[in-house]
DNA sequence: AACATCAAAACTGTATGCAATTTTTCTTTA
DNA sequence: TAAAGAAAAATTGCATACAGTTTTGATGTT
């Protein structure tokens, strides 16, 4: 089982059990489990090439973290890449992909209204998801999930945090939004509906921090060590 | 040397040593390059997750081919994320950089009238890693540099290969009109030339391609294994 | 001669051991 | 008490060993 222990030490990482610049120990993950270090090294490896995991020669790898700057460069780069696969939805998805979007919008308006976070936030993985396939690019697809998956511990962390995105209305709206657009062909209007989006989830991102950042119970986000 | 090593085993890649289809066996490897088999397997695996090598599970780990149809996917994403780094960079590069990216297209010139391909084929990758970094952003640059590696297997040999690409006066004067409109601060006709460029090439390859693989004298590329 | 079957060789996946380095803890000193 | 330094503990990097699987090659059969 070695891509099922990549993914599940992914997972302590995407699921906020590891927080950026948290260390992750050989043995303590080996011991948990159940395995010898050689294959946990292996998977640290292969996390720090897609970029989740920091690896540092002869210290402990480390969740990767981001500071203000890389955080917005990610989010640029992120809305660029995410706006061009609504684009190419737009124009590319069959009548099944339509279907399946128009599904999630419907599951997706019922859970912010119930304030559901959680099923809010796997909603959210799955409606970006389905423009990624719907762009029908194997190497986008693959370039748009590993440019998301980056800068999850920070999006989710926003995604869970009861008081922050106060309703979940807003982001909810905004992908209703695009799903029209790509719904109905318009693969211009898609593209920047998306990039706005991606800008304004930046910006909460951004407030939550400076909020966070400046009261003494602030959850442990040690986001911009370096 | 541990960042070393999985550059080593790249560099067997790129340079083209090895190519699409062909089996690193680790302990030749390990042989090769005097170290045992786990710090190679370490970097093979690295170079699994950044798009260079497929992993098989109990099997050797191979060079990644692609066929014909992940190539043009991956030259069509290459192509817009490219034309996002060039239009980025018209508006974004400094005095510096603008000053570099001449001097680049100086020496392109150059080399190109001499018809010295590997020369050709160094300032290809400068002059689009200026753009990237022009593009003043990380992400980006990590972004746009992982997918151009995942090809480069293929876009090297296209390069190298006498008679096609016939004179290397094509791929140059596209260069020079990119380099042009960035240097005017034209982003959006800087993006329209890259794609054309990036489109050109995809075109050149599959000629490349059809040809060789219709004689019995041609290069082993073993392409479409999948 | 082509094909199927089986044994031998080669290779991968994982565990374990050890040296080298980093991190932590405990003294010592100002 | 705080800072500096040294010893101890913890941790990484690499080599090696071995079990299990895949690949190769040989043998026999039609």
């Amino acid at each position: 089982m070695p891509h099922t222990l990549r993914q599940k030490i992914a997972d302590l990482v995407l699921n906020g059990e590891l927080k950026p610049g948290d260390r992750l120990d050989e043995l303590s993950l080996a011991d948990r489990f159940g395995v010898s270090r050689t294959p946990i090294r292996e998977a640290i490896r292969q996390l720090g090439a897609s970029g989740l995991i920091e690896i540092r020669p002869r210290r402990s790898a480390v969740v990767r973290s981001f500071d203000r700057t890389e955080l917005s460069e990610a989010f640029e780069a992120m809305g660029e890449i995410e706006a061009l696969c609504a684009s190419l939805a737009a124009v590319r998805m069959n009548e099944a992909e339509r279907l399946k979007l128009r599904a999630l919008m419907a599951a997706s308006q019922d859970v912010s209204a119930r304030n559901d976070r959680p099923a809010a936030l796997e909603l959210d993985f799955e409606f970006h998801g389905q423009l990624h396939d719907g762009a029908r690019n194997r190497m986008l697809k693959t370039v748009a999930e590993e440019t998301r998956l980056r800068i999850t511990p920070y999006s989710a962390a926003l995604y869970m945090m009861e008081g922050y995105n106060a309703d979940l209305e807003r982001p909810h709206s905004q992908h209703a939004a695009i799903a029209d657009a790509v719904l109905a062909g318009n693969g211009e209007g898609a593209a920047r509906l998306m990039r706005e989006h991606i800008a304004q989830s930046l910006i909460s991102l951004q407030q939550f921090f400076a909020d966070t950042q400046s009261r003494s119970d602030a959850p442990k986000v040690k986001g911009d060590a370096r």
